[in-house]
DNA sequence: TCTCAGCATTAGATCGATCCAAAGACATTA
DNA sequence: TAATGTCTTTGGATCGATCTAATGCTGAGA
């Protein structure tokens, strides 16, 4: 008879081991031990037992688990009140994979909202506290964030997605390739004929900022292409982002490499003011893979984080670090993809044409 | 002396009950009233136990009294893998106000990932059976969604985000009254002084497709607006949507309002074909204020969702169902705001032009 | 003086699983 | 035969809180 996969009773599931126990002729350690140590019991016991246990739908209570155990196999999360459009557009994503990736391994994600405004420690001792969290995965993380100092601190497993930017590195991190991102944004162009390639970036100071301008600094550099004058600053929103483009233009750049999806759309904006084309008359690429990228017109070439990846590592990472709590740190950077569309459709004006 | 809120031992917090029973000389039953009781005290104990209580940074233990109570506390929601950037562009938004009403209210937010592909049981029982999780909410809810029933009749409480679109309704849902918002869009652009104005929707079939033309077309008709001809449907991708716009546009429309920001887009493209301009030329209104409306340029005039207050609604209402399984059902239709952008800036044909 | 409310507090069992140590079964060896 | 060892299985305590029921205490009334 295969084994049956009959559901639990309709109210609940008040299914102990002990009944399983009784069920199968057995003691409650035998079936504990049926779960957790196969090995020790005699095979045809231990037959009898998972017979026992799934005619009876048994599952195991977390919550007794936790207590004697003392890991409540739960990692967790504090999720940012969203912010204005720039950073992070794409979290949603990356929750999704974390959470897949945790179950697979048997754990889940425990959200917490995190006040508004930069990192903060709110909530992360209430996490500890009560729920006894095994873990954390940090994200936003910022230059001056206190959370891994503070986690470290009191030995408390966790991951950054992202790495730190000031001070010493802390703890394990997974975190993308920013520089690698421009870098294949500027050979693409190069490869398309381009020459005149400019950088629209954040302000100086932000780490991830800093590190996707490098990448198009070096790879312009490696094909003995000037930077000077082919970099202009702008915050994060569109309006100053297509403002901030204008001088690039006007001193003749055939292609924008852009810091964000939603700096690209300034140059989209910009362009459009003076009856030029993104794609046609100057190629534009953005960063993130943001929902808009691939709905614009024409639609944004992009860098895409591999936030599937991302979660994945994070898991692995944590899981790593509650097994052995001195192991030296993991740190993972993560190659993204450039994705070519339409903005980056033209070749550049040094470009043999017909 | 104020009461002080000094951090618990740097490694975790194995502060229990009976140690602040110790300390506060009591037993440890009179500690627990003195925090879920505190009226049984006499104001002197309660007041030695509290100062105890804070002194030695206690917390009880979530798994202890799980365990004990059969309520975890916890909320299981179940996140979709993220769709063709259609549906949902915005449930981090919604994910955020959930978490914060919860812990609000002293429930956290406890995710799983469910498989791709429609709503499944997938993943609920599990979550059931091993965490005692108190409630749901579920999101993304459609036709022929097996979940409401599955829930109700193991008497598990859920609240859905989204009525019940086929059969009876089961259960409390918390919704947005999409035909208001289109209804809203109307008006506007009545106000405006358009008068051909024209609806891209999805397939019928839908629920909340259909929701939305609802809406258009009651307000069409209370201004004696014919509806003929004034109609289309698209899929959810922005191509489809721009070749399914086009006849809508011949036919002379000078506003369109769409079933989603995606399908706005559309019509934007179909419009910048013809050399047409969004806003100059003709009106365009979208749904659901993604973050690309607001990037856009001109700017999408669209509906927005109160997503911070379904979500507070959402867990208002599971609460409510927990206190009072047998309550009568809770339905709560929340208002859309109008975001009125650029997309709607100019005057209709038919007004009076300076 | 004794009983009997009424109040504040406490004792002990309990939730469901896992830890540890010890007991039984069985074959092997002195 | 008794002692030794291996391999399975079991008993009882335990994690930290809350439940029920019972206790000690006080003062009012008979």
């Amino acid at each position: 008879m295969p084994r049956s996969t009959s559901s639990p009773s309709p109210k609940g599931s008040p299914v102990t081991l002990a009944m399983v126990a009784r069920r199968a002729g057995v003691s409650p350690q035998t079936v504990s031990n049926a779960i957790n140590s196969p090995d020790l019991l005699r095979p045809e016991t231990l037959e009898r037992v998972r017979a026992a246990i799934d005619e009876m739908g048994y599952r195991p209570s977390r919550a007794a688990q936790t207590l004697r155990t003392r890991s409540s196999k739960l990692i967790g999360y504090g999720i940012q009140p969203v912010p204005g459009g720039d950073t992070a557009p794409v979290m949603d994503r990356f929750l999704h994979a974390l959470s897949q990736a945790a179950d697979e391994a048997g754990y889940r994600m425990l959200l917490f909202a995190c006040p508004p405004g930069g990192p903060s420690l709110e909530g992360y001792e209430e996490l500890l506290g009560q729920h006894d969290v095994d873990g954390f995965v940090l994200s936003n993380t910022a230059r001056q964030d206190p959370r891994q100092a503070w986690l470290a601190k009191r030995g408390v497993p966790f991951v950054g997605f992202g790495r730190m930017w000031s001070g010493r590195q802390i703890g394990d991190w997974v975190d993308v390739d920013g520089a690698s991102g421009t870098d294949a944004a500027v050979e693409h162009l190069v490869a398309l004929g381009h020459r005149r390639i400019a950088f629209l970036g954040w302000p100086r100071g932000s780490g991830v900022g800093d590190d996707r301008a490098e990448g198009w600094q070096r790879a312009m550099r490696r094909h003995g292409l000037p930077t000077r004058g082919r970099r202009a600053e702008s915050a994060g929103d569109v309006e100053a982002a297509r403002s901030a483009v204008k001088p690039l233009l006007d001193a003749g750049a055939t292609a924008v490499v852009a810091v964000s999806d939603t700096l690209a759309l300034g140059c989209y904006h910009a362009l459009r003011e003076r009856d030029a084309a993104p794609g046609r008359d100057v190629a534009v690429v953005g960063f993130d893979d943001s929902p808009t990228a691939g709905i614009l017109s024409p639609s944004l070439s992009t860098v895409a984080q591999p936030l599937e990846a991302v979660g994945r590592e994070c898991v692995r990472l944590l899981l790593a670090r509650m097994a052995d709590p001195a192991a030296s740190p993991g740190r993972v950077l993560l190659e993204p993809s450039l994705v070519v569309r339409d903005s980056t459709a033209a070749p550049g004006s040094d470009a043999p044409g017909p």
